[in-house]
DNA sequence: CCAAAGCAAGAGCACTGCTCTCGTTTATGA
DNA sequence: TCATAAACGAGAGCAGTGCTCTTGCTTTGG
Protein backbone atom coordinates (compact mmCIF):
# COMPACT_ATOMS: atom_id res chain seq x y z
CA UNK A 1 0.00 0.00 0.00
CA UNK A 2 1.01 3.47 -0.52
CA UNK A 3 0.82 5.73 1.91
CA UNK A 4 2.40 9.01 0.41
CA UNK A 5 -1.06 11.01 -0.19
CA UNK A 6 -1.04 11.78 3.88
CA UNK A 7 2.45 11.36 4.54
CA UNK A 8 3.47 15.42 5.78
CA UNK A 9 7.33 14.90 5.60
CA UNK A 10 10.20 16.83 2.93
CA UNK A 11 9.48 13.89 0.43
CA UNK A 12 5.45 14.32 0.56
CA UNK A 13 6.55 17.96 0.25
CA UNK A 14 9.11 17.80 -2.88
CA UNK A 15 6.30 15.38 -4.45
CA UNK A 16 3.62 18.22 -4.58
CA UNK A 17 6.15 20.36 -6.05
CA UNK A 18 7.75 17.74 -8.73
CA UNK A 19 3.85 17.55 -9.55
CA UNK A 20 3.37 20.49 -9.76
CA UNK A 21 6.76 21.40 -12.55
CA UNK A 22 5.76 18.72 -14.48
CA UNK A 23 2.07 19.97 -14.86
CA UNK A 24 3.75 23.60 -15.63
CA UNK A 25 5.92 22.34 -18.00
CA UNK A 26 3.77 19.89 -19.70
CA UNK A 27 0.86 22.40 -19.98
CA UNK A 28 3.32 24.51 -21.50
CA UNK A 29 4.22 21.94 -24.32
CA UNK A 30 0.48 21.79 -24.65
CA UNK A 31 -0.06 25.03 -25.40
CA UNK A 32 3.00 25.78 -27.67
CA UNK A 33 2.69 22.51 -29.77
CA UNK A 34 -0.84 20.84 -28.96
CA UNK A 35 -1.79 17.42 -27.22
CA UNK A 36 -0.25 15.31 -29.70
CA UNK A 37 2.95 16.88 -29.75
CA UNK A 38 3.27 16.60 -25.67
CA UNK A 39 6.09 14.18 -24.85
CA UNK A 40 6.78 12.73 -21.38
CA UNK A 41 10.65 12.71 -22.39
CA UNK A 42 10.52 16.05 -23.45
CA UNK A 43 8.44 16.92 -20.55
CA UNK A 44 11.19 15.40 -18.08
CA UNK A 45 14.20 16.43 -20.15
CA UNK A 46 13.23 20.11 -19.70
CA UNK A 47 12.81 19.06 -15.87
CA UNK A 48 16.56 18.12 -15.82
CA UNK A 49 14.89 14.36 -15.15
CA UNK A 50 14.83 11.20 -16.85
CA UNK A 51 12.15 10.05 -18.37
CA UNK A 52 11.73 6.95 -16.54
CA UNK A 53 11.35 9.24 -13.18
CA UNK A 54 8.50 11.07 -14.40
CA UNK A 55 6.15 7.61 -14.30
CA UNK A 56 6.74 8.01 -10.13
CA UNK A 57 4.67 10.54 -10.51
CA UNK A 58 2.29 10.12 -13.65
CA UNK A 59 1.33 6.58 -14.56
CA UNK A 60 1.22 7.18 -18.06
CA UNK A 61 0.69 9.51 -20.46
CA UNK A 62 -2.59 9.65 -20.59
CA UNK A 63 -3.02 10.55 -16.98
CA UNK A 64 -0.85 13.52 -17.39
CA UNK A 65 -3.10 14.47 -20.23
CA UNK A 66 -6.50 13.93 -17.85
CA UNK A 67 -4.26 16.28 -15.22
CA UNK A 68 -4.79 18.86 -17.75
CA UNK A 69 -8.07 18.33 -19.34
CA UNK A 70 -8.94 18.89 -15.50
CA UNK A 71 -6.88 21.97 -15.36
CA UNK A 72 -8.30 23.76 -18.33
CA UNK A 73 -11.77 22.64 -17.27
CA UNK A 74 -11.34 24.76 -14.21
CA UNK A 75 -8.98 27.28 -16.25
CA UNK A 76 -12.01 27.86 -18.39
CA UNK A 77 -14.57 27.29 -15.62
CA UNK A 78 -12.82 30.10 -13.65
CA UNK A 79 -12.61 32.99 -16.92
CA UNK A 80 -16.70 32.71 -16.81
CA UNK A 81 -17.10 32.57 -13.63
CA UNK A 82 -14.95 35.89 -13.10
CA UNK A 83 -16.90 37.82 -16.31
CA UNK A 84 -20.00 36.54 -14.45
CA UNK A 85 -19.13 37.95 -11.38
CA UNK A 86 -17.90 41.14 -13.25
CA UNK A 87 -21.47 41.31 -15.00
CA UNK A 88 -23.52 41.08 -11.86
CA UNK A 89 -25.18 43.75 -11.49
CA UNK A 90 -26.15 43.64 -15.30
CA UNK A 91 -29.76 41.99 -16.62
CA UNK A 92 -29.90 37.96 -17.02
CA UNK A 93 -28.79 38.81 -20.64
CA UNK A 94 -26.19 40.86 -20.43
CA UNK A 95 -24.52 37.84 -18.24
CA UNK A 96 -25.08 35.59 -20.42
CA UNK A 97 -23.39 37.16 -23.14
CA UNK A 98 -20.54 38.10 -20.91
CA UNK A 99 -20.31 34.36 -19.69
CA UNK A 100 -20.34 33.26 -23.80
CA UNK A 101 -17.96 35.77 -24.35
CA UNK A 102 -15.85 34.49 -22.00
CA UNK A 103 -15.91 31.19 -23.03
CA UNK A 104 -15.04 32.28 -26.44
CA UNK A 105 -12.18 34.37 -25.22
CA UNK A 106 -10.71 31.89 -23.11
CA UNK A 107 -10.93 29.72 -26.14
CA UNK A 108 -9.04 31.76 -28.32
CA UNK A 109 -6.36 32.70 -26.03
CA UNK A 110 -5.66 28.74 -24.89
CA UNK A 111 -6.74 26.92 -28.63
CA UNK A 112 -4.84 24.26 -27.77
CA UNK A 113 -6.50 23.57 -24.34
CA UNK A 114 -9.83 24.31 -25.76
CA UNK A 115 -8.96 21.32 -28.49
CA UNK A 116 -7.95 19.25 -25.67
CA UNK A 117 -11.25 19.41 -23.59
CA UNK A 118 -14.01 20.56 -26.58
CA UNK A 119 -12.38 18.87 -29.58
CA UNK A 120 -12.06 15.73 -30.88
CA UNK A 121 -11.17 13.36 -27.50
CA UNK A 122 -7.38 12.43 -27.49
CA UNK A 123 -7.56 9.26 -29.82
CA UNK A 124 -8.15 6.01 -27.84
CA UNK A 125 -8.79 8.22 -24.35
CA UNK A 126 -11.62 8.12 -23.02
CA UNK A 127 -11.75 10.53 -20.41
CA UNK A 128 -12.24 9.05 -16.87
CA UNK A 129 -15.34 10.32 -14.16
CA UNK A 130 -12.68 12.46 -13.06
CA UNK A 131 -13.47 15.18 -14.99
CA UNK A 132 -17.17 15.49 -14.64
CA UNK A 133 -17.67 17.61 -12.30
CA UNK A 134 -14.83 20.11 -13.58
CA UNK A 135 -16.74 19.85 -16.88
CA UNK A 136 -20.06 21.18 -15.39
CA UNK A 137 -18.89 24.31 -14.47
CA UNK A 138 -19.63 26.58 -17.64
CA UNK A 139 -22.97 24.58 -18.10
CA UNK A 140 -24.25 25.17 -13.88
CA UNK A 141 -23.16 28.95 -14.59
CA UNK A 142 -25.70 29.41 -17.66
CA UNK A 143 -28.28 27.57 -15.80
CA UNK A 144 -27.65 30.12 -12.95
CA UNK A 145 -28.07 32.97 -15.06
CA UNK A 146 -31.18 31.74 -16.60
CA UNK A 147 -32.87 30.72 -13.22
CA UNK A 148 -32.28 34.06 -12.28
CA UNK A 149 -34.29 35.18 -14.78
CA UNK A 150 -36.39 32.89 -14.24
CA UNK A 151 -37.05 33.78 -10.75
CA UNK A 152 -36.92 37.60 -11.54
CA UNK A 153 -39.17 37.80 -14.21
CA UNK A 154 -40.42 34.93 -15.46
CA UNK A 155 -39.70 33.31 -18.46
CA UNK A 156 -41.05 32.49 -21.42
CA UNK A 157 -41.84 28.66 -21.74
CA UNK A 158 -41.88 27.42 -25.52
CA UNK A 159 -43.58 24.59 -26.65
CA UNK A 160 -42.00 20.89 -26.67
CA UNK A 161 -42.94 18.24 -29.06
CA UNK A 162 -44.89 15.28 -26.97
CA UNK A 163 -41.85 13.00 -27.75
CA UNK A 164 -39.64 15.22 -26.20
CA UNK A 165 -41.41 15.89 -22.98
CA UNK A 166 -40.14 12.54 -21.39
CA UNK A 167 -36.66 13.26 -22.22
CA UNK A 168 -37.27 17.32 -21.11
CA UNK A 169 -38.31 16.30 -17.71
CA UNK A 170 -35.84 13.66 -17.36
CA UNK A 171 -33.09 16.65 -17.82
CA UNK A 172 -34.88 18.84 -16.09
CA UNK A 173 -34.65 16.41 -12.97
CA UNK A 174 -31.08 15.89 -13.68
CA UNK A 175 -29.90 19.12 -13.96
CA UNK A 176 -32.14 22.03 -12.52
CA UNK A 177 -35.42 20.86 -10.50
CA UNK A 178 -36.78 24.09 -10.45
CA UNK A 179 -36.95 25.42 -14.26
CA UNK A 180 -38.96 24.18 -16.12
CA UNK A 181 -38.24 21.55 -18.42
CA UNK A 182 -38.65 23.20 -21.62
CA UNK A 183 -36.53 25.60 -20.37
CA UNK A 184 -33.56 23.11 -19.69
CA UNK A 185 -34.31 21.61 -22.59
CA UNK A 186 -33.37 24.58 -25.00
CA UNK A 187 -30.91 25.67 -22.50
CA UNK A 188 -28.97 22.73 -23.58
CA UNK A 189 -29.28 22.79 -27.03
CA UNK A 190 -28.43 26.40 -26.64
CA UNK A 191 -25.00 25.18 -24.53
CA UNK A 192 -23.91 22.52 -27.41
CA UNK A 193 -24.55 24.87 -30.06
CA UNK A 194 -22.46 27.92 -28.21
CA UNK A 195 -19.72 25.40 -28.21
CA UNK A 196 -20.11 24.99 -31.56
CA UNK A 197 -20.10 28.65 -32.84
CA UNK A 198 -16.72 28.77 -30.70
CA UNK A 199 -15.12 25.21 -32.55
CA UNK A 200 -15.97 26.66 -35.94
CA UNK A 201 -14.09 30.19 -35.40
CA UNK A 202 -11.24 28.36 -33.62
CA UNK A 203 -10.59 25.28 -35.72
CA UNK A 204 -11.08 27.23 -38.58
CA UNK A 205 -13.91 26.35 -40.34
CA UNK A 206 -15.22 30.33 -40.43
CA UNK A 207 -11.63 30.87 -42.56
CA UNK A 208 -12.84 32.66 -45.66
CA UNK A 209 -16.91 33.04 -44.25
CA UNK A 210 -17.15 34.88 -41.24
CA UNK A 211 -14.61 37.95 -40.98
CA UNK A 212 -15.79 39.87 -38.31
CA UNK A 213 -16.25 36.99 -35.72
CA UNK A 214 -16.41 39.36 -32.28
CA UNK A 215 -19.88 40.83 -33.70
CA UNK A 216 -20.76 37.78 -35.31
CA UNK A 217 -20.53 35.63 -32.48
CA UNK A 218 -22.19 38.53 -30.10
CA UNK A 219 -25.15 38.27 -32.41
CA UNK A 220 -25.59 34.65 -32.44
CA UNK A 221 -24.94 34.37 -28.76
CA UNK A 222 -27.72 37.08 -28.30
CA UNK A 223 -30.01 34.88 -30.53
CA UNK A 224 -29.34 31.80 -28.13
CA UNK A 225 -30.13 33.77 -25.34
CA UNK A 226 -33.55 34.56 -26.94
CA UNK A 227 -33.97 31.19 -27.65
CA UNK A 228 -34.26 30.38 -23.77
CA UNK A 229 -36.46 32.94 -23.30
CA UNK A 230 -33.54 35.91 -22.34
CA UNK A 231 -34.96 39.29 -24.10
CA UNK A 232 -33.47 39.87 -27.19
CA UNK A 233 -31.20 42.52 -27.11
CA UNK A 234 -33.27 45.38 -28.60
CA UNK A 235 -30.40 48.44 -28.92
CA UNK A 236 -29.28 50.02 -31.74
CA UNK A 237 -31.03 51.82 -34.57
CA UNK A 238 -33.27 48.83 -35.81
CA UNK A 239 -36.26 48.58 -32.91
CA UNK A 240 -38.67 46.87 -35.68
CA UNK A 241 -38.28 43.53 -34.70
CA UNK A 242 -38.19 41.50 -31.18
CA UNK A 243 -36.21 38.79 -32.66
CA UNK A 244 -35.08 36.61 -35.18
CA UNK A 245 -38.14 35.56 -36.94
CA UNK A 246 -41.47 37.76 -37.79
CA UNK A 247 -44.00 36.05 -39.85
CA UNK B 1 9.57 16.97 -63.60
CA UNK B 2 7.42 14.32 -63.23
CA UNK B 3 5.29 12.70 -66.11
CA UNK B 4 3.47 10.45 -64.43
CA UNK B 5 -0.01 12.58 -63.87
CA UNK B 6 -1.41 12.04 -67.63
CA UNK B 7 0.60 9.02 -68.42
CA UNK B 8 -1.30 5.31 -69.48
CA UNK B 9 0.42 3.03 -69.11
CA UNK B 10 0.39 -0.35 -67.07
CA UNK B 11 2.56 1.32 -64.31
CA UNK B 12 0.31 4.54 -64.25
CA UNK B 13 -2.43 2.25 -63.68
CA UNK B 14 -0.96 0.20 -61.35
CA UNK B 15 -0.03 3.65 -59.04
CA UNK B 16 -3.40 4.57 -59.16
CA UNK B 17 -4.45 0.87 -57.92
CA UNK B 18 -2.01 1.02 -55.31
CA UNK B 19 -3.08 5.08 -54.29
CA UNK B 20 -6.43 3.48 -53.44
CA UNK B 21 -4.82 0.54 -51.63
CA UNK B 22 -2.89 2.72 -49.72
CA UNK B 23 -5.89 5.17 -48.81
CA UNK B 24 -8.32 2.24 -48.41
CA UNK B 25 -6.13 0.67 -45.51
CA UNK B 26 -5.34 3.81 -44.60
CA UNK B 27 -9.06 4.92 -43.70
CA UNK B 28 -9.72 1.66 -41.92
CA UNK B 29 -7.28 2.50 -39.52
CA UNK B 30 -8.24 5.57 -39.34
CA UNK B 31 -12.25 4.13 -38.62
CA UNK B 32 -11.22 1.63 -36.24
CA UNK B 33 -8.43 3.44 -34.24
CA UNK B 34 -8.69 7.32 -34.94
CA UNK B 35 -6.71 9.50 -37.03
CA UNK B 36 -3.60 9.54 -34.62
CA UNK B 37 -3.35 6.20 -34.03
CA UNK B 38 -2.73 6.22 -38.02
CA UNK B 39 0.21 4.22 -38.48
CA UNK B 40 2.01 4.91 -41.95
CA UNK B 41 4.45 1.97 -41.30
CA UNK B 42 1.57 -0.16 -39.95
CA UNK B 43 -0.34 0.38 -43.73
CA UNK B 44 2.35 -0.47 -44.93
CA UNK B 45 3.19 -3.61 -43.19
CA UNK B 46 -0.79 -4.97 -44.13
CA UNK B 47 -0.05 -4.02 -47.66
CA UNK B 48 2.87 -6.29 -47.50
CA UNK B 49 5.31 -3.48 -49.26
CA UNK B 50 7.87 -1.61 -46.77
CA UNK B 51 7.18 1.17 -45.47
CA UNK B 52 9.75 3.71 -47.53
CA UNK B 53 7.91 2.61 -50.41
CA UNK B 54 4.65 4.57 -49.33
CA UNK B 55 6.47 8.11 -49.42
CA UNK B 56 6.48 7.15 -53.21
CA UNK B 57 2.59 7.67 -52.70
CA UNK B 58 2.45 10.17 -50.27
CA UNK B 59 5.17 12.25 -49.35
CA UNK B 60 4.34 12.44 -45.88
CA UNK B 61 1.58 11.26 -43.46
CA UNK B 62 0.11 14.76 -43.22
CA UNK B 63 -0.41 14.41 -46.98
CA UNK B 64 -2.04 10.85 -46.78
CA UNK B 65 -4.44 12.35 -44.11
CA UNK B 66 -5.15 15.59 -45.99
CA UNK B 67 -6.36 12.69 -48.70
CA UNK B 68 -8.51 11.01 -45.95
CA UNK B 69 -9.95 14.35 -45.23
CA UNK B 70 -11.25 15.11 -48.68
CA UNK B 71 -12.50 11.99 -48.58
CA UNK B 72 -14.25 12.21 -45.47
CA UNK B 73 -15.95 15.62 -46.74
CA UNK B 74 -17.05 13.86 -49.49
CA UNK B 75 -18.71 10.97 -48.30
CA UNK B 76 -20.32 13.09 -45.46
CA UNK B 77 -21.34 15.72 -48.49
CA UNK B 78 -22.77 12.40 -50.46
CA UNK B 79 -24.80 11.28 -47.53
CA UNK B 80 -26.38 15.03 -46.91
CA UNK B 81 -26.92 14.99 -50.73
CA UNK B 82 -28.54 11.85 -50.52
CA UNK B 83 -30.26 12.63 -47.97
CA UNK B 84 -31.76 16.02 -49.29
CA UNK B 85 -32.77 14.15 -52.79
CA UNK B 86 -34.81 11.46 -50.99
CA UNK B 87 -36.83 14.59 -48.88
CA UNK B 88 -36.79 16.37 -52.13
CA UNK B 89 -40.78 15.95 -52.57
CA UNK B 90 -40.93 17.83 -49.26
CA UNK B 91 -41.27 21.28 -47.77
CA UNK B 92 -38.11 23.10 -46.85
CA UNK B 93 -38.41 21.97 -43.31
CA UNK B 94 -38.08 18.38 -44.26
CA UNK B 95 -35.59 18.80 -46.42
CA UNK B 96 -33.65 20.68 -43.56
CA UNK B 97 -34.44 18.24 -41.04
CA UNK B 98 -33.57 15.40 -43.34
CA UNK B 99 -29.94 17.17 -44.17
CA UNK B 100 -29.35 17.76 -40.36
CA UNK B 101 -29.97 14.24 -39.40
CA UNK B 102 -28.31 12.94 -42.30
CA UNK B 103 -25.05 14.92 -40.85
CA UNK B 104 -26.06 13.13 -37.38
CA UNK B 105 -26.10 9.80 -38.40
CA UNK B 106 -23.01 10.01 -40.70
CA UNK B 107 -20.94 11.36 -37.69
CA UNK B 108 -22.37 8.52 -35.90
CA UNK B 109 -21.21 6.24 -38.26
CA UNK B 110 -17.91 7.63 -39.20
CA UNK B 111 -17.01 8.99 -35.37
CA UNK B 112 -13.16 8.95 -36.57
CA UNK B 113 -13.68 10.58 -40.14
CA UNK B 114 -16.06 13.05 -38.17
CA UNK B 115 -13.71 14.10 -35.44
CA UNK B 116 -10.88 14.12 -38.25
CA UNK B 117 -12.59 17.11 -40.39
CA UNK B 118 -14.92 18.94 -37.61
CA UNK B 119 -13.39 18.30 -34.30
CA UNK B 120 -9.95 19.66 -33.41
CA UNK B 121 -7.39 20.11 -36.12
CA UNK B 122 -4.95 17.36 -35.78
CA UNK B 123 -1.45 18.57 -33.94
CA UNK B 124 0.43 20.95 -35.93
CA UNK B 125 -1.40 20.80 -39.16
CA UNK B 126 -3.21 22.79 -41.29
CA UNK B 127 -5.71 22.19 -43.47
CA UNK B 128 -4.41 23.12 -47.46
CA UNK B 129 -6.74 25.27 -50.23
CA UNK B 130 -7.66 21.55 -51.70
CA UNK B 131 -9.99 21.24 -48.64
CA UNK B 132 -11.99 23.79 -49.30
CA UNK B 133 -14.49 22.70 -52.20
CA UNK B 134 -14.84 19.12 -50.00
CA UNK B 135 -15.58 21.25 -46.85
CA UNK B 136 -18.46 23.26 -48.60
CA UNK B 137 -20.75 20.84 -49.66
CA UNK B 138 -23.33 20.26 -46.96
CA UNK B 139 -23.03 24.03 -46.24
CA UNK B 140 -24.51 24.85 -50.03
CA UNK B 141 -26.81 22.24 -49.39
CA UNK B 142 -28.18 24.05 -46.65
CA UNK B 143 -28.23 27.59 -48.25
CA UNK B 144 -29.98 25.72 -51.27
CA UNK B 145 -32.77 24.38 -48.72
CA UNK B 146 -32.61 27.84 -47.43
CA UNK B 147 -32.90 29.33 -51.42
CA UNK B 148 -36.02 27.46 -51.91
CA UNK B 149 -37.80 28.51 -49.67
CA UNK B 150 -37.08 32.16 -49.59
CA UNK B 151 -37.83 31.78 -53.23
CA UNK B 152 -41.33 29.59 -52.82
CA UNK B 153 -43.03 31.17 -50.25
CA UNK B 154 -40.72 34.44 -48.89
CA UNK B 155 -38.94 33.79 -45.66
CA UNK B 156 -38.53 35.43 -42.39
CA UNK B 157 -36.26 38.30 -42.47
CA UNK B 158 -34.78 38.70 -39.11
CA UNK B 159 -33.84 42.14 -37.83
CA UNK B 160 -29.94 42.42 -37.22
CA UNK B 161 -28.01 44.63 -35.25
CA UNK B 162 -26.54 48.16 -36.76
CA UNK B 163 -22.91 46.55 -36.35
CA UNK B 164 -23.22 43.60 -37.94
CA UNK B 165 -24.39 44.65 -41.38
CA UNK B 166 -21.24 45.35 -42.87
CA UNK B 167 -20.18 41.64 -42.01
CA UNK B 168 -24.12 40.27 -43.27
CA UNK B 169 -23.29 42.03 -46.21
CA UNK B 170 -20.09 40.65 -47.00
CA UNK B 171 -20.85 37.43 -46.22
CA UNK B 172 -23.85 36.94 -48.43
CA UNK B 173 -22.26 38.36 -51.39
CA UNK B 174 -19.99 35.57 -51.10
CA UNK B 175 -22.15 32.84 -50.16
CA UNK B 176 -25.90 33.60 -51.83
CA UNK B 177 -26.00 37.09 -53.52
CA UNK B 178 -29.55 35.94 -54.16
CA UNK B 179 -30.41 35.44 -50.14
CA UNK B 180 -30.65 38.98 -47.57
CA UNK B 181 -28.35 39.15 -45.71
CA UNK B 182 -29.66 38.57 -42.37
CA UNK B 183 -31.28 34.97 -43.79
CA UNK B 184 -27.25 34.20 -45.00
CA UNK B 185 -26.17 35.54 -41.47
CA UNK B 186 -28.43 33.35 -39.43
CA UNK B 187 -28.04 30.24 -41.45
CA UNK B 188 -24.03 30.89 -41.20
CA UNK B 189 -24.80 30.82 -37.32
CA UNK B 190 -27.43 27.73 -37.26
CA UNK B 191 -25.00 26.13 -39.75
CA UNK B 192 -22.03 26.10 -36.56
CA UNK B 193 -24.37 25.54 -34.12
CA UNK B 194 -25.38 22.25 -36.52
CA UNK B 195 -22.05 21.06 -35.76
CA UNK B 196 -22.23 22.18 -32.11
CA UNK B 197 -24.77 19.75 -31.60
CA UNK B 198 -23.50 17.09 -32.89
CA UNK B 199 -19.83 17.14 -31.75
CA UNK B 200 -21.32 17.70 -28.29
CA UNK B 201 -23.10 14.51 -28.86
CA UNK B 202 -19.91 12.59 -30.86
CA UNK B 203 -17.72 13.21 -28.12
CA UNK B 204 -19.58 12.76 -25.08
CA UNK B 205 -20.31 16.04 -23.88
CA UNK B 206 -23.95 14.99 -23.61
CA UNK B 207 -23.48 11.84 -21.36
CA UNK B 208 -25.15 11.54 -18.26
CA UNK B 209 -27.31 14.67 -19.67
CA UNK B 210 -28.82 14.22 -22.75
CA UNK B 211 -30.39 10.46 -23.03
CA UNK B 212 -32.72 10.04 -26.08
CA UNK B 213 -30.40 11.86 -28.66
CA UNK B 214 -32.51 11.08 -31.47
CA UNK B 215 -35.66 13.10 -30.29
CA UNK B 216 -33.42 16.09 -28.90
CA UNK B 217 -31.35 16.20 -31.92
CA UNK B 218 -34.13 16.82 -34.21
CA UNK B 219 -35.90 19.28 -31.65
CA UNK B 220 -32.90 21.11 -31.84
CA UNK B 221 -32.65 21.27 -35.39
CA UNK B 222 -35.99 22.57 -35.93
CA UNK B 223 -35.29 25.25 -33.73
CA UNK B 224 -32.25 26.15 -35.88
CA UNK B 225 -34.83 25.83 -38.67
CA UNK B 226 -37.17 28.04 -37.10
CA UNK B 227 -33.97 30.73 -36.46
CA UNK B 228 -33.25 30.74 -40.13
CA UNK B 229 -36.54 31.53 -40.56
CA UNK B 230 -38.19 28.23 -41.58
CA UNK B 231 -41.25 27.42 -40.30
CA UNK B 232 -41.65 25.30 -36.75
CA UNK B 233 -42.90 21.97 -36.74
CA UNK B 234 -45.77 22.26 -35.24
CA UNK B 235 -47.55 18.51 -35.77
CA UNK B 236 -48.56 16.97 -31.90
CA UNK B 237 -50.88 17.50 -29.74
CA UNK B 238 -49.60 21.26 -28.60
CA UNK B 239 -50.41 23.48 -30.83
CA UNK B 240 -50.38 26.79 -28.59
CA UNK B 241 -47.35 28.38 -29.74
CA UNK B 242 -45.49 28.48 -32.73
CA UNK B 243 -41.70 29.11 -31.46
CA UNK B 244 -39.17 29.11 -28.26
CA UNK B 245 -40.57 32.14 -27.03
CA UNK B 246 -43.14 33.63 -26.59
CA UNK B 247 -44.01 37.11 -24.73
C1' DC C 1 17.93 1.53 -77.76
C1' DC C 2 19.27 4.01 -74.04
C1' DA C 3 18.98 7.56 -70.73
C1' DA C 4 15.71 9.17 -67.39
C1' DA C 5 12.33 8.55 -64.32
C1' DG C 6 9.53 5.52 -61.21
C1' DC C 7 9.78 2.08 -58.05
C1' DA C 8 10.58 -1.46 -53.96
C1' DA C 9 13.61 -2.63 -50.54
C1' DG C 10 16.73 -2.14 -46.78
C1' DA C 11 19.46 0.26 -43.42
C1' DG C 12 19.55 3.86 -40.44
C1' DC C 13 18.48 8.25 -37.58
C1' DA C 14 16.09 10.47 -34.06
C1' DC C 15 12.25 10.21 -31.57
C1' DT C 16 8.26 8.25 -28.75
C1' DG C 17 5.74 5.62 -24.51
C1' DC C 18 6.74 2.42 -21.35
C1' DT C 19 9.09 -1.37 -18.41
C1' DC C 20 12.53 -3.33 -15.56
C1' DT C 21 16.40 -3.28 -12.72
C1' DC C 22 19.60 -1.31 -9.57
C1' DG C 23 21.33 1.36 -5.84
C1' DT C 24 19.93 5.13 -2.69
C1' DT C 25 17.13 7.89 0.31
C1' DT C 26 13.25 8.54 3.23
C1' DA C 27 9.70 7.31 6.43
C1' DT C 28 7.34 4.27 9.55
C1' DG C 29 6.32 0.72 12.94
C1' DA C 30 8.01 -2.56 16.23
C1' DT D 1 16.66 2.96 17.88
C1' DC D 2 16.76 0.48 14.08
C1' DA D 3 15.28 -2.69 10.55
C1' DT D 4 11.95 -3.05 6.88
C1' DA D 5 9.21 -1.30 3.42
C1' DA D 6 8.13 2.18 0.44
C1' DA D 7 9.41 5.92 -2.64
C1' DC D 8 12.75 7.60 -5.61
C1' DG D 9 16.28 8.84 -9.53
C1' DA D 10 19.01 6.92 -12.99
C1' DG D 11 20.04 3.90 -16.69
C1' DA D 12 19.41 0.37 -20.10
C1' DG D 13 16.38 -1.58 -23.15
C1' DC D 14 12.09 -2.87 -26.04
C1' DA D 15 8.92 -1.98 -29.58
C1' DG D 16 7.12 1.33 -32.15
C1' DT D 17 6.96 5.84 -35.00
C1' DG D 18 7.96 9.36 -39.24
C1' DC D 19 11.22 10.10 -42.41
C1' DT D 20 15.73 9.96 -45.35
C1' DC D 21 19.17 7.96 -48.10
C1' DT D 22 21.24 4.61 -50.90
C1' DT D 23 21.03 0.60 -53.86
C1' DG D 24 19.54 -1.90 -57.48
C1' DC D 25 15.63 -3.13 -60.85
C1' DT D 26 11.83 -2.01 -64.21
C1' DT D 27 9.19 0.73 -66.97
C1' DT D 28 8.75 4.52 -70.01
C1' DG D 29 9.38 7.79 -73.70
C1' DG D 30 12.24 10.42 -76.98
Amino acid sequence: MTRMSTAHGARARARIEVTAAIKDEARRQLAADGAARLSLRAVARELGMVSSALYRYFPSRDDLLTALIIDAYDSLGEAAEAAHDAAAGSGPLQRWIAVCEAVRRWALGHPHEYALIYGSPVPGYTAPDTTVPAAARVGLLLIGVVRDAYRGLGLARPSLPADLRPEAERMAADLAPDLPPEVVTVLVAAWAQLYGLVGFELFGQFNRVVEDREVFFRYAVGQLAHGVGLVYPQRGPAAKSPGPHND
